[in-house]
DNA sequence: ATGAGCGTTGCGTATTCTGCAATCCCAATC
DNA sequence: GATTGGGATTGCAGAATACGCAACGCTCAT
């Protein structure tokens, strides 16, 4: 739609792995860099990149800033704060907050575990559908045709031996999860780590998020991470509770 | 130099004060709505923006997402957020960390008071230089050359009665705080609130940034800040360390 | 039902962006 | 100190791109 704009995103997504000099964010992009130096300097103006000593360009201070209040403006994030952290507390394990953006499921908050067992989750970046406690719970509460749609059209990627590859088995799946109200993710997304996740529903009943739990096998069996289970549920009651 | 990648990071920086309507954006930005339309749709495609229900528009989470990577990048933060966590615990008082960025000194860091007394700083934003000790410290550093054409150039600003006003008194404060290797803020730009700052070095002596102090009158007189002063450069001193 | 208020779309125009090529700057090498 | 090379920068002309207009649609409220 906006070509110059489309490629000025494109170099900060660039810059957000890290920092790149003028012709290595021309060759990415294909395009000249001539061109290139022309978005740097618009964005370098309103210092939403900057450029050191040595001509290397990274992310600027104005978008540190954006962010910051990006994220007290996101709604459930901020309701949901405390009780994740409570949650965190309680079980000392990973949990994460996701939501519906644009299409797809976000990661929206993310407290690490306290024993600091590695997670590839990420802020930000979108969770898989077929294969996440969280990504799971948003897909069950989407209405029936775009829930369908979505299932026809979903990259069924696999990343374990447990991951659930077709459409049939994730219909399954996911009626189980609407029917009792929580997910499960038996090591389909990560080798030895379990997910359960619960939805969070405002005030008419609609689903806004998601929470989750995360736990790798080596400090807990399956069974175990239920035992967790009510914890869960209380905190996600208590956020939908406090979502008004 | 890029107008529509302009008017979109105008955009951007207006959702960052709050959510907005599209007539409301086009009218600040004094351009159809046609425009803002199109620059929305691609920040939007890229997640940088998103719309709720109501055709609202508010920051999208690719925007904390990009912050979270590329703030573990600044090296500077990240080797000093320890020390400062230190020296606010120690201390109880407000932690500022400010580097230079585009030839102004940005607030890179910020920790709050333990009594959370509300200060008027704000990460990412651009720091006075004639009336806060970080900005006193970085342009203290400064080649002479530089330092005497920002000192032409300075907006004087007057704050409080205790603003440095003109580049002569300001000259004699530098100075000083070359010699002593510390800057102090006397209520110079908050009334009530005194600061003491130092410079951290990297390993060839070159100032990279400069962390303070800020303590509100109602808690210590600036004699009684001054007490602090052993711990700030103590901090300043093991982050200078670290930086190698 | 009707209208008002927004958001959205198609289209022609001209502004804006692009890529090229020449130039400049800095640094390293001889 | 001159020379060479890599990268950044600038001027320019052509063309794609973004712009504004005006008409259409949608939703909500009266």
């Amino acid at each position: 739609m906006s070509q110059s704009l489309g490629r000025a995103l494109q170099i900060l997504k660039s810059l957000g792995e890290g920092e790149r000099s003028l012709d290595q964010l021309a060759a990415e992009l294909g395009v000249h860099k001539t061109t290139v130096l022309r978005l740097l300097r618009t964005m370098e103006a309103e210092r939403f990149v900057r450029r050191d000593s040595a001509h290397r360009y990274r992310l600027g201070s104005q978008l540190f800033a954006l962010a910051d209040v990006a994220r007290e403006q996101h709604v459930v994030r901020q309701v949901a704060a405390p009780h994740l952290r409570e949650l965190n507390q309680k079980t000392g394990q990973t949990v994460h907050l996701a939501a519906w953006e644009n299409g797809e499921v976000i990661y929206v908050d993310k407290l690490d575990s306290v024993r600091s067992v590695r997670m590839y989750s990420q802020v930000g970046v979108p969770a898989a559908l077929h294969c996440t406690a969280v990504g799971k719970v948003l897909l069950a509460a989407q209405p029936k045709r775009q829930r369908e749609a979505l299932l026809a059209t979903l990259d069924y990627k696999v990343y374990t031996p447990n991951t659930i590859t077709d459409a049939d088995r994730l219909r399954d799946e996911l009626q189980l999860t609407k029917e009792r109200g929580w997910a499960q993710d038996k090591a389909e997304h990560e080798s030895f780590i379990n997910c359960i996740g619960a939805p969070l529903s405002d005030s008419t009943g609609r689903v806004v998020g998601a929470v989750s739990l995360s736990v790798p096998d080596v400090l807990l069996n399956y069974d175990q991470v239920l035992e967790l289970l009510p914890e869960l549920l209380a905190t996600a009651n208590a956020i939908s509770a406090d979502y008004n």
